[in-house]
DNA sequence: CGTCCACAGGAATGACGGGCGG
DNA sequence: CCGCCCGTCATTCCTGTGGACG
């Protein structure tokens, strides 16, 4: 078994190495560690707007605002436990649920899981809204409760589904005898009031809390935090942990991927079996998980996304118009026995592509002819090939190219 | 200055698979 | 098993529109 020899290389290389991480999970964005640097402010706002639940009463509804990686959701959590612990001791009735309408879904789920979250079953699909919002209301009226709904990501559920269930839960104290509701709303869309129906938003905003991005030296401090906790010591050099810093200060200041970056450069400079994490291992990183990115996003792709991207790549034009797009798919379609869609579907699809990164659209005029998009691809045409290429439907279509 | 292209993108509607409660 | 409701994808029909051309 020649196998073996080779993983034992790599097993001893790994067990024998130079170690740089002491404690990976550190840097993970789920990690919640006992210091948030830099927010010391929203912390004490957050907890002073809480902390009436203690002495059994309702705390005002908050809004929280800031970009990806601001620590809104940490802060939030940090918060929340602490205050946990304290009902505790204190034996106040508080309960929290937190829930991401992102990933939750609809509406539907994530009423589901805030009804779960008190013990009551609702199954994945088949009940009305209406319904599954009863039996919220009802498993928790049943037991005195002050309950603190956490909607992170709200902007998610407003924008394609409208504010139907904010509206009930700011209504539904109005009809529980015994226990109090709160709702802690977050959201990385600072234009979200203009979505939202004013009587809704005035209710759910008693407070408000905003998320500033870090600059660049902020970040640098949360890395070397967590960088304590998660590298060797001189195992990491600082002009790396200056350039993630400096990356992710310039993508509106989001220490997720800041954190992500040193993770990756971590990961890549234990791998090569390096004594430091350099700023070369930076780089390296940066290019890394972009290029999962979109590998991951293309692989999940339906068929027709596929095509319609693939369709941008064989034109081959720096940028193409809609209805070029079309025409290709059409034929394209039709060599692969595929059913067709509309144009106005691949419309839709094309918007969901430039929202992914894959695509890149903008609607331009050219007056006399017309009104259409401009699409470019946003990724390399090598990295399409590469991952089309091995399509079991679409493979074959590069062998002519 | 109005026309008119080549679409954009909203609204209503339908088909479909999944999953209820009775 | 039935009738009902869900979310998702897709179609159909539609109104709206920036600006080069005449």
């Amino acid at each position: 078994m020649g196998d073996s020899s080779i993983l034992d290389g790599v097993f001893d290389k790994f067990v024998n190495g130079t170690k740089l991480f002491k404690d990976r999970e550190a840097l993970r964005h789920d990690y919640l560690p006992e210091k948030l640097p830099h927010r010391e402010e929203q912390i004490k706002l957050l907890g002073e707007t809480v902390a009436p639940v203690l002495k059994d009463a309702r705390c005002s509804n908050i809004f929280i605002y800031g970009k990806t990686g601001t620590g809104k959701t940490a802060v939030t959590k940090y918060v929340l436990s602490h205050l946990e612990f304290k009902a505790k001791e204190y034996g106040s009735p508080v309960k929290f649920c937190y829930v991401n309408c992102r990933m939750t879904g609809s509406e539907y789920r994530v009423f589901a899981s805030l009804s779960q979250s008190l013990g009551a079953a609702i199954p994945f699909t088949g009940l009305s809204v209406g319904e599954v919002f009863d039996r919220f209301r009802n498993s928790l009226d049943s037991t005195r409760t002050i309950f603190i709904v956490v909607l992170d990501e709200v902007d998610a559920l407003i924008k394609d589904r409208g504010d139907g269930l904010l509206y009930e839960l700011t209504r539904i104290n109005e009809t529980l005898s015994k226990s109090k509701v709160s709702i802690i709303g977050i959201s990385n869309d600072l234009r979200l009031k203009e979505y939202l129906d004013p009587r809704v938003f005035s209710s759910l905003s008693e407070e408000e809390l905003v998320f500033r991005p870090y600059d660049a030296g902020e970040l640098r401090n949360i890395l070397f935090e967590r960088s304590k906790i998660s590298f060797y010591e001189g195992s990491l050099s600082d002009a790396a942990l200056s350039l993630c810093s400096a990356l992710a200060a310039a993508e509106h200041g989001d220490a997720r991927r800041a954190l992500d970056l040193l993770r990756v450069a971590g990961e890549i400079a234990e791998r090569q079996g390096a004594k430091l994490v350099t700023e070369e291992h930076v780089k390296d990183a940066e290019k890394h998980i972009e290029h999962d990115r979109v590998m991951e996003a293309l692989k999940n792709l339906t068929l027709h996304s596929k095509l319609v991207l693939f369709s941008v790549y064989h034109l081959g034009k720096s940028s193409a118009t809609t209805g070029e797009i079309y025409d290709v798919y059409n034929k394209l379609c039709d060599e692969l026995g595929a059913g067709l869609l509309t144009q106005r579907r691949l419309g839709t699809l094309i918007n969901e592509l430039d929202a992914m990164g894959l695509l890149n659209a903008k609607v331009v005029s050219m007056g006399r002819y017309g009104r259409t998009k401009k699409i470019r691809l946003e990724i390399s045409r090598t990295l399409v090939k590469e991952v089309f290429g091995s399509d079991v439907r679409l493979g074959h279509l590069f062998d002519k190219t």
